[in-house]
This record gives C-alpha cells, sequence and structure tokens, in this order.
DNA sequence: ATGTACATGTAAGCGGTTACATGATTCA
DNA sequence: TGAATCATGTAACCGCTTACATGTACAT
C-alpha cells in the first residue's frame, strides 16, 4: 500500500509545526505534480491524526486574520512516519481525463477535440509554470538533492508531455 | 467531473461486446499509462450498469473454459456515453508513492533509497516494454490517428522520466 | 466592486480497494 | 510441478470528493 495523506501529511510536519493553511500550500506547489490534495481532505486528516495522537495542536486566536490551528508531529507521529517511508514504493498512477476522452473520441467533431487539446495544454504550462516558480523560493529555504530530483522529474514530465501534445494539436488542426 | 470506471467501460464497448475478462486485458495494455482498472472495479461496475440497462448480458457456456458474459452496450448505454465524452475534461493526476519516498527520504541510508530508483525504472521499463509490444496489434485491429497520440503520449512519459530516473540514480550512487 | 490571501470546518456519500473464493486447461 | 490463461464474482471497508458554511483585510 502506497502512502496516504495521512503519511503525507506527517512527512510535511516532520519538516516543521504547520497549520493546515501551510500544509495545503506546500502540497500545491511543491508536491502537486505527484500528490494531489484539497482542504476536504486535509483538516479531516489532521483532526484524525490529533485523536490518534500523532499530532498536537496549538490554538492561536488571531484578531486581523482568522484564528489558527498549528499542528506539531508527536513522537508516536515520527515512529509512524518512519516506518511508512521504509516500506517499498508502489505503482505510479497516472489518470488522464484528457487522455480518454481522446481515446474514445471518434464520433467528436475536430474542433472539440482541438478545444481539449487546447485546455490541456493551458493546464500544463500553468502547473509547469507554478513549479518553475517555486525553485528559487525552495532553494533558499533549503532543498534536499533528493527533493531536488523530484522537482527535476516533474519539469521533465511537463516538458515531454507538453511537445507530444503541442506537435498533435497541430496535426489535428490540419 | 472526470470520466470514471462506468464511462470508461462503456467507451470500450462502444467498439463491440466483450467479457469483463477481455475488457480488462485492454485496459492493461492499451489505457494502463492513464487508467488504472482492477476486476474489483469491473465486474461490480459491469453488474450496476447491467442494472442500470446501459448494457445487456448474454451468457455462453463452455465446457473447456469457464462459462462467460459477454455485455453489449444498449442505445441508452450509448447516449451515456456520448453525454460523458462531451464533458469538458479535468485535470490530470500523477500519484507517486516513489516520488513522495524520495521527498521525504532525508533519513534513509543511501542503499536504500538506490532500491526504490532500481524498482521504480524496473517497473516503468516494464510499462514502456508493454506499451511498445502492443503497437504492432494494434494497429492491426484498427487504431485511430487520435489513438495513436495516446500512445505516443506514454511512449515520450516513460521515455523522459526513465532518463531523469536513471541520471539520478547513478548520481546518489556516487 | 471584485478578487485574493488568510483560515477552518462538516456531512453525505461515492467510487474504488483489498481480500477472499473457485477451478479447468495448457505450456514449459 | 508450477505458472499462465481463461473466467467471474462478493463483502467489507476506506479514503477521499463534493458541496456547503463563514468571515476579515487588503489591494486593484
Amino acid at each position: 500500500m502506497s502512502m496516504k495523506g495521512r503519511e503525507v501529511i506527517l512527512g510535511i510536519l516532520q519538516g516543521g509545526p504547520h497549520t493546515g493553511y501551510e500544509i495545503n500550500d506546500i502540497l500545491q506547489t511543491r508536491l502537486s505534480h505527484f500528490f494531489d490534495a484539497t482542504f476536504g481532505m486535509i483538516y479531516p486528516t489532521l483532526k484524525k491524526l490529533e485523536a490518534e495522537k500523532l499530532v498536537t495542536k496549538q490554538q492561536i486566536s488571531q484578531t486581523d486574520r482568522p484564528n489558527k490551528n498549528i499542528y506539531t508531529i508527536t513522537k508516536a507521529g515520527q515512529a509512524a512516519f518512519s516506518k511508512a517511508i521504509s516500506e517499498p514504493t508502489s505503482d505510479e498512477i497516472l489518470k488522464s481525463d484528457f487522455l480518454m476522452h481522446l481515446y474514445f473520441s471518434q464520433d467528436l467533431p475536430t474542433e472539440q477535440v482541438a478545444l481539449f487539446f487546447k485546455e490541456e495544454i493551458s493546464r500544463k504550462e500553468a502547473k509547469l509554470a507554478t513549479l518553475q516558480a517555486q525553485l528559487a523560493t525552495w532553494l533558499e529555504n533549503g532543498m534536499t538533492d533528493r527533493q531536488q530530483i523530484t522537482f527535476d522529474y516533474g519539469i521533465a514530465y511537463y516538458t515531454a508531455t507538453l511537445e507530444v501534445l503541442k506537435k498533435a494539436a497541430k496535426s489535428i488542426a490540419s
């Protein structure tokens, strides 16, 4: 079994105490090319983790901004995380709704397929830009060599697939 | 919302009647780089689809092999599929347990990380080989130009990521 | 006026996973 | 003798999605 939201959140908290909002931010900017998270998953998971005593919550009252909860990993949490990270890795999974549409698009008009391409290319370019924009800040705040590999992987993945997409988009238009 | 198992199975049945076993085979060989399916999902989905009258079942008794059920899409099923395929496409999602391990691997010994790399490279090479091996048969049985793009995408994706992985594996070993 | 950043939560339910159960035939 | 191919299913459960609910401050 692969690492779930539970273990991923513990992993982020290993790097220091954070609020749910900050956890989401890290996930969206640095891990978004290989994990997808939403608040709907983050907050309930944090609650469960607290109930299991794998993290502790510190409530901070703020006047100008909404109150916040800062979560800190416990010893038990660190043990749970160490165990998870040592487990063998499982298969990578790619789910592409765009490729699925394309695969079964025989009865769709060219214009509609062209629109699907346009949208997928935009989304990927945006994702690539977000990742590239992160590099500077990330290097300043401390990026390990191993994390750099996950970054390179993301760049290569977006670059290679965008190239196929752009070539194909041209060919179907003609 | 993206296409779920339900719509994917309807899409395959648009191409002709099939058993659950055959549906799995198509999914594993031609769509495995952008969709993941298991029997645990296929059979229950087929059952629901039949209950909703989107497909019909024909039972075939066999003596030398297990009996089988051949499913055929109905008009209502075709309508449901047409609707689904016309919907806008949603974001691609990549889940990589390997990259997650790598991202959080600071406390793991080099040898263990090296093993993770080795396993991930093997898995990806196997996937790439399966896809490439399909090409000939697929072209014979009829492959649309649009399906060819999904194939090219898979090859590019595996090739580019394998390259990053192989380079990185060398660098961490030293 | 509109959007973005900050900030947290719940309830219902879906869609899939995991584990189990069965069994003949053919090929190496 | 073991593995692969053919072939189908169920039951329990989990993990996440979706939709909803709320509110301030600041910038454009």
